[in-house]
DNA sequence: ACAAATACTATTTTT
DNA sequence: TAGTATTTGT
């Protein structure tokens, strides 16, 4: 067969194998820059052009963007059949086969999908019903309630389990937890609630209890490829199984950069991959074309330390290049100042600032030098954190706008009944009793007999839904008309609320993009900008040059021609929570390695001299544990006074 | 009885 | 800083 792109040519050996392999099930082992999406890529391409459907392959990847971008490319060096290729994450996928076939798991009237903040919202109220119940000092939070549930979901465990092993300090609550547990379950059945673990589930029990289903669904996708393999879940790697009816699976990971172990990812499942599909073909991108020597070199070191790993020796043919730097800053603010200098410098000598990132474990360790870059007029983005569509002000338009499409929403009563004057969380449950006992609709809201002060509050509002209509206006027009409705909220509650305006502002042109609501809110809780708030209305531009800051979780899979990694001081990095658990060490060591792998030409570890922190009473002032003995011909180490 | 204001405390990463 | 527990106010 002659195919028009010249696979071997443009790929090395290894990835031509990986992209020629297109039947049978398939691991590849893809080292950080080991051109892992170019491999994807050439290989949806190659399937295209064997003369596969676009609509028979599926490809799993991490984030929408990911696979996007892949289809995007594959259609550049084939054609745009590549764009129909059907792509997305385990969670949108799941969520589209499950709206499909929602009647056959018992949801006739549809569902709709909560995320993490309401699903913690959720728990809170019954945590308060338990706590009356329950004696002895206090309940875990919600939010820690929220994680043990979805991790006892994700490990595949019970309650008990993940308690003694995780929270021992809790297990006098384990019968208190249980009924939390419970009742949660019940409350997610009674209001069609699917939070992000019950996609998985759901789709799990959909593949497996019907086999009719199922072999429809097999017989659409004919060709599975998984990306980021090392972070999927016993729950993703079973749902990989029950897709695979044909053996045409071909997963692509990196052990040692797997760093979502917190919730459930399980880097074994690359493992025990080949045991799962018999005859698997084992491939290994070992060659890496992203950093120079010296980078490699130190990677390599950091990595070594690891101890377990399916090995493999990343090496490249990119000489020249200088030392990766550890630096001494002094102080935080010191800290944020050469990072700064640094950038400026580099800039000044060519390098785009869309080039440069600077990485940190937890988002609040960029506060201090936001500020900074702030103020020497640095345009950056910041990507990770808290998100735009997470601060109160968005989700609270969103309420609104999901009451329009199911106006028995619990949650989106409570909350925006909440923001009322006079009203407070009893009144609002017992205003939401009424409208779901009315079954009315929204109109249920004018039956509900109030004191005077109350219902003058819940005028506006019943104004405001008398006078939209979903099935009439678009859904900007919609968004339009409750963000009128809540201005006077917003300048009521928030100090900042002039910021604040421009985000909502900034929620309608995205609103703009959707004629059908529903798609809009699944699409915000599914694929949501990644972007932190206050610069999220910019965020849009894509060739704006602006600096990047990022999570070391949202840098996954990027490259910068130089990276700043701050705040590699040991205590932070890894953070003193994981220093006695050998696992959580081994993750953070994982996690330092993808950091430093993003790298091209320059790498910078920058750390504050000393820092006294509070929780610990300890005075940190060593540099990260993974950096500290490093020689210096691989790793060179000054201070900033002296660089 | 319930809402609103105030005090206290523990602090990561994300679909 | 935000979530929760506690106190004060209507």
């Amino acid at each position: 067969m002659k195919f028009r792109i010249a696979y071997k040519k443009e790929l090395n050996p290894s990835q031509f194998q990986a992209v020629n392999i297109t039947k049978g099930p398939l691991l590849v082992i893809a080292g950080a820059g080991s051109g892992k999406t170019r491999t994807l890529t050439y290989r949806v391409a190659r399937l295209v052009e064997e003369g596969i459907s676009p609509s028979a392959i599926l490809l799993l990847t991490f984030t929408r963007k990911a696979s996007q971008e892949m289809l995007k490319r594959a259609s550049r060096i084939l054609d745009n059949r590549c764009e129909g290729v059907a792509g997305g994450t385990f969670h949108s996928f799941a969520y589209s086969m499950l709206r499909k076939y929602a009647s056959r798991i018992g949801f006739n009237h549809g569902f709709s999908i909560i995320d993490r903040s309401d699903s913690e919202n959720l728990i809170s109220m019954l945590r308060k019903e338990m706590k009356g119940v329950s004696k002895s000092g206090s309940l875990p939070r919600k939010q820690t309630l929220g994680n043990i549930f979805s991790r006892a979901v994700n490990k595949n465990l019970s309650i008990e389990d993940i308690i003694l092993d995780d929270y021992p300090h809790f297990s006098r609550h384990l019968e208190s937890i249980h009924a939390i547990s419970d009742a949660y379950r019940k409350q997610k059945a009674e209001h069609n609630y699917f939070d992000y673990d019950d996609l998985l589930i759901y789709l799990e029990v959909l593949l497996k209890d019907h086999p009719d289903v199922r072999e429809k669904i097999c017989s659409t996708y004919h060709y599975l490829m998984v990306d980021e393999y090392q972070d999927t879940n016993k729950i993703q790697a079973e749902i990989v199984c029950l897709l695979a009816g044909n053996n045409n699976v071909m997963v692509v990971g990196d052990d040692s950069q797997s760093i979502y172990a917190f919730r459930g990812a399980n880097f074994e499942n690359i493992i025990r991959f080949p045991e799962k599909f018999p005859g698997t073909r084992i491939i290994r991108l070992e060659e890496n074309y992203r950093s120079v020597q010296p980078i490699l070199k130190l990677t390599n070191v950091i990595i070594d330390r690891a101890r377990q790993k399916y090995s493999k020796t990343l090496f490249t043919r990119k000489s020249g290049g200088s030392l990766p730097l550890l630096v001494n800053a002094g102080s935080e603010n010191r800290q944020s100042q050469f990072v700064v200098e640094r950038i400026q410098a580099l800039n000044r000598n060519g390098v785009p600032l869309n080039q440069i990132a600077v990485l940190f474990r937890a988002s609040f360790h960029s506060f201090d030098l936001e500020i900074e870059l702030n103020r020497e007029g640095i345009p950056f983005v910041k990507v990770g954190g808290f998100k735009f569509i997470e601060s109160a002000h968005i989700k609270d338009i969103l309420a609104h706008v999901r009451l329009l499409l199911n106006p028995y929403d619990k949650l989106s009563w409570y909350r925006i009944l909440l923001l009322l004057d006079n009203i407070g969380p009893k009144t609002a449950l017992d205003i939401f009793e009424s409208i779901s006992s009315e079954q009315s609709g929204y109109s249920g809201l004018f039956k509900k007999k109030l004191k005077s002060k109350q219902s003058k509050s819940l005028d506006r509002l019943k104004n405001l839904f008398s006078s939209i209509d979903p099935s009439e206006m678009s859904v900007v027009r919609l968004g339009e008309a409750v963000v009128k409705y809540y201005t006077p909220i917003l300048i009521n509650k928030y100090d900042d609320h002039p910021k604040r305006a421009k985000d909502l502002e900034h929620l309608m042109t995205i609103m703009e993009r959707y004629d059908n609501l529903e798609r809009f809110l699944a699409d915000m809780t599914l694929e949501p900008p990644n972007t932190s708030s206050h610069d999220g209305f910019l965020a849009d531009k894509p060739d704006d040059d602006r600096l990047i800051l990022s999570t070391i979780h949202s840098a996954k899979g990027l490259e910068w021609h130089t990276v700043f990694i701050i705040w590699a001081l040991d205590g932070r990095f890894p953070s003193t929570h994981a220093v006695h658990d050998e696992k959580a060490l081994e993750e953070e060591l994982r996690l330092i390695y993808v950091a430093a792998t993003r790298a091209k030409e320059r790498l910078f570890f920058t750390y504050p001299g000393t820092v006294y922190d509070r929780i610990s009473g300890m005075v940190l002032n060593r540099p990260s544990r993974f950096l500290d003995d490093i020689p210096d011909d691989i790793l060179e180490k000054c201070s900033a006074m002296t660089f």
